[in-house]
DNA sequence: TTCATATTGTAAATCGATTCATTTGCGATA
DNA sequence: TATCGCAAATGAATCGATTTACAATATGAA
């Protein structure tokens, strides 16, 4: 228990293995729980190790085994709690198998995707869950299959032919939503999303509409994909409101539905009174506030978890076709969505008590 | 450009010296961009590079160097944003610096948050961000100078005498809140946290104390600091508003102001009419919720770009004595801080707003 | 006693780089 | 021609482990 000057050297395994009075190899076996060794070896060995403070290097060690317990994450973002607690599942998750987890941040780039699955081929890591920027289309995917690394996509992707593929039943939550609404007695809605976001919110669009007009033919439904950013996306709106006025917005993803809430402000409109909304994603603050929000939950821990099985499934050297996972979605109905009635006289909604929708 | 069967063994400097027609040594002096190499040497040894996709091994160059070109951060969680940005925003500076950064979280566990510190030792780490769980008293600090490891301490501390220190600045916050309360004729005001938390959230309620009883000496000051974890707070709250009824709430944290909102719905209470609301830690849905939500803004980047000078002046070897970094908060006043009347007229304020909040 | 077989331990090679101390090559000077 | 000086290249050691192949010792059977 020495009080560090600075940067002491640390005692490595020849230390240990002369104060014991055995071979560095002998050491290595203890370590490694091999039964091989004489007991009173095993003894000297860990003392020497209690005495020195010893710890094994473990990039060192890798290096020879040529192998790293890592296994790397890389997410668009940690802004928001949806990859935020993605990577706190698979870290946990993979400690579990006795593997650190290291997390990147692409950015929403896929040329910053694509350096940092570089930077994990690098490092040798034994594996990737991978949360592409757009697809499993993407440059990310494709490096990954250049490099012959195991990896598994999460979450914006559909199937793909070579990687095992993990997320959400993005049909089947869209189609509940869509039933949801038209029991609701929403005639026209609006779906909101970006244009470049990943092929899943075609897959939203597609299965609300073909739900929809199978429930009631003569729903109105209105896309608005605003290409670029947040921003285009909240201009793209106030003109769209400007020309038509839906009962429902779906919005695609998290920020939109936070654009959706700001322009009702801008307006004043009410919700649900003059509109109703329902988003993709569920966040904390969505329970608390007023109206609460009606939203897609997205399974998050079981979608960690299916992609770490598969993962080490591969890593452990299964050799079978890939597989697509989906898991599927709850929604949750709240208070932003309001039931419109047969014979509605314009306004009549808001002059009613806000809350005559509830359960 | 093979095709990966799988797992092709990876190109070593060897590989690439024998290609070029000389020694490692050579290789490694080129891409470390030595000038004492023959020019004809220096292109042959990057045909070689290019033609067999040659990249080196960091870990097993940093092996050699007994330092790694890595940075840790250990953040108590990532499922709010605010962490999340904070470890965005520390990964973009350190790369910016030629070191990778590997987070983990410490899962508001203080043991887990030493199993971290100690697998950083073990992976040779050049330097350490830390936000600690609790204070720079914890045992995570502990460890990190009982190995003489470089490192800085962000969020929720103090000063330290051997460390350097980031964090926001809490007293000037608080008394800024106290001011424009006081100003906004709040006479009791009710201060909500957990009692575990860190010694910010006492700094907080001392100086929130201290500028309130300057500014208005009849001003009422609770606190009520539940022990464990939120929904401990839940019923401690409930409990509170069953004999007391303050005007205003100053929420220290934010899963406190969440909380607050919770039982201001489970009681009908409408914000801002019946009681206000502000709380440290903004968050993006504060400014489109109704009523938006005042909060004290923290500089997220601001700070993580301070940790990171801070660290690599400590990496690059300065020697001088600990300094504690404050970074000032904007105090953002929304909707939830109203204005208390001398004469005020119940439901005025109610006119503004079509939704009225009795239930 | 002797040979065969287990046990147990170690020297040396290896992983993929860096770096130090030498050697080599070559033109200039004596 | 012999020597010196400098530039350029390299062999070997090193970082901290693992692993292989083999040696040394102990045990047992014949």
């Amino acid at each position: 228990m020495r009080h560090a000057g600075k940067q002491l050297r640390r005692s490595s395994i020849h230390d240990v293995a002369s104060r014991a009075g055995v071979s560095p190899a002998t050491v290595s076996k203890v370590l490694q729980g091999v039964t091989t060794v004489k007991a009173e070896n095993v003894q000297r060995v860990h003392d020497a190790v209690e005495a020195l403070d010893y710890r094994l290097d473990p990039f060192a060690a890798d290096l020879r085994r040529s192998r790293r317990r890592i296994i790397g994450a890389i997410v668009p973002e940690l802004e928001s709690e949806f990859f935020g607690s993605m990577v706190t599942a698979l870290e946990r998750l993979a400690e579990k198998r006795g593997y650190a987890l290291v997390a990147a941040t692409s950015r929403e780039s896929e040329k910053r995707e694509a350096e940092l699955i570089e930077r994990m081929h690098d490092w040798r890591v034994a594996g990737v869950v991978l949360a592409p920027v757009r697809s499993e289309k993407g440059s990310g995917t494709a490096l990954l299959k250049r490099y012959g690394m195991t990896g598994v996509l999460v979450d914006r992707v559909m199937t793909d032919d070579t990687l095992d593929t993990v997320s959400v039943d993005n049909a089947s939550a869209s189609a509940e939503v869509a039933r949801q609404l038209v029991e609701a007695g929403h005639a026209h809605v609006l779906l909101l999303g970006l244009s470049d976001e990943s092929i899943a919110i075609h897959t939203r669009i597609d299965s609300f509409r073909k739900a929809a007009s199978q429930l009631d033919p003569t729903m109105k439904v209105d896309v608005l994909l605003a290409g670029g950013d947040v921003t285009a996306l909240r201009a793209a709106l106030a003109t769209y409101f400007g020309e038509h006025k839906p009962t429902a917005i779906y919005s695609l993803f998290l920020k939109g539905t936070l654009v959706a809430l700001t322009e009702f402000r801008r307006r004043g409109w009410h919700c649900p009174n003059d509109i109703s909304l329902v988003g993709f994603d569920d966040a904390e603050w969505m329970q608390v506030t007023y109206p609460s929000i009606a939203a897609v939950v997205q399974p998050i821990d079981k979608m960690a978890e299916q992609a770490v099985d598969m993962l080490f499934r591969r890593i452990d050297g299964l050799e079978e076709p890939a597989k697509a996972h989906l898991e599927p979605c709850k929604v949750v109905m709240r208070e932003s969505v309001g039931r419109m009635r047969q014979h509605r006289i314009e306004g009549e909604e808001t002059m009613a008590d806000p809350r005559h929708h509830q359960r």
